[in-house]
DNA sequence: AAGCGTTTGTGAAAATATTCACAAATTTAG
DNA sequence: CTAAATTTGTGAATATTTTCACAAACGCTT
């Protein structure tokens, strides 16, 4: 969470930087050249002040009268965002939810590639054929140093999280998104992302019911 | 987003609800019956005047120097969030990640139920047998009517997700799990929580690089 | 029952985040 | 070239969220 030299950009910021960043690409699909702060902003769901506000922590590249160059926009938020070169990343807990995270297409096409799986029973039969090799827990810190893997996504039962993150912190991972429904006890310097599938879907049935 | 009920708690309070809920579940399975604001607090990540904050939105059920009971405190959140009930859900889009989601034993531990799934195509070969039985869109309608369902989870490609979405709520679902990696368009009394694996790996690989 | 130590509940303060309002810059039309 | 029409960028104003600080309430011990 430090970020020496330039502006501290807010969490939420990086969010929206995102989804910015995928409302600009299917723009590019369709041929589309320039956008003015209040189209793009009303693709991502946001206000326009909000997108123009979120810019501006890291530079100005609108025209006014005109809008933004669509390609050049792109390219400045995925500099800032740093997607611009392929991030290793590797998963452990090969269960029902991992399996189809490693298969999943979502995350190559956005730069990042699953390097290899890691299961406490890397040779259980599984019901899917998955390009990356399914390791066993012996050989994650090695990997991890050999590599020089910084992200790792994490899959595992609730009881095992907590080691398995500990064992991924102490060979040189510093990010970790965490799929386990537990919340990760994790040093300073290392970040966390938590995604709670039954956690969304309660949230979403306390709005709906009231 | 909009709450006509009297006690509008915010989003983010919910949210720790939730959390809190689950640190309390930990708490009960090891026979702990009391537990102050401050161990819960460091249990779910957060400080205690938050805790005590979030708690004060819709109650007092705390005891001065002792802290709260476990088992009560429990019932009071699960009761806010309205999570007493077993929900119905659907889910359509069965690929790899629908798949997934249909079989993740996490949902159901929780109090949702998935009843059922879609697919445009039904009866494709897939890796793994299900239970819920794999319908095609067109039964959708007459399903989500006759269920009452008013949750789903929506785990289509990105280029079919916005016309999904208008079926189901034209339907009368009121909630919507998305995780395709679009904005959904939606009237204001539907609500929409988005899980955007890809969005939350480049959010961790800007907060590790800096 | 009185005093001590603990922990809650909550107004007030501080920190963050969002929205407004408008000048400045630029394009476009005539 | 000039004027009208857009649209950005941003300081100021709001709104929201988090944290602080501390009185009040309670259990426990003696």
């Amino acid at each position: 969470m430090k970020k020496a030299g330039r502006p501290v950009i807010p969490r939420k910021t990086i969010y929206r930087l995102s989804i910015y960043l995928r409302c600009l690409a299917r723009l590019r699909e369709n041929d589309i050249g320039t956008v003015s702060s209040e189209a793009l902003a009303k693709a991502a769901g946001v206000k326009p002040t909000q997108l123009r506000k979120d810019l501006a922590y890291f530079g100005t590249f609108g025209t006014r009268g005109l809008g933004y160059d669509v390609k050049e926009l792109s390219v400045k938020i995925s500099d800032e965002l740093g997607t611009t070169s392929l991030q290793p990343v590797i998963l452990v807990g090969v269960g029902n939810l991992g399996l189809a995270l490693v298969s999943y297409r979502g995350f190559e096409k956005e730069g990042f590639e699953i390097v290899a799986a890691f299961d406490a029973e890397p040779n259980r039969k599984r019901d899917k054929q998955i390009k990356q090799p399914i390791l066993g827990m012996d050989a994650l810190p090695g990997f991890i140093r050999e590599h020089a893997v910084k992200m790792a996504i994490l899959s595992v039962p609730a009881a095992a999280a907590q080691a398995v993150a500990n064992q991924l912190i102490e060979s040189g991972v510093t990010g970790i998104l965490n799929f386990s429904p537990i919340v990760l006890a994790v040093p300073e310097d290392v970040m966390v992302n938590n995604v709670n599938l039954a956690i969304e879907l309660e949230n979403l049935s306390y709005f709906i019911h009231g």
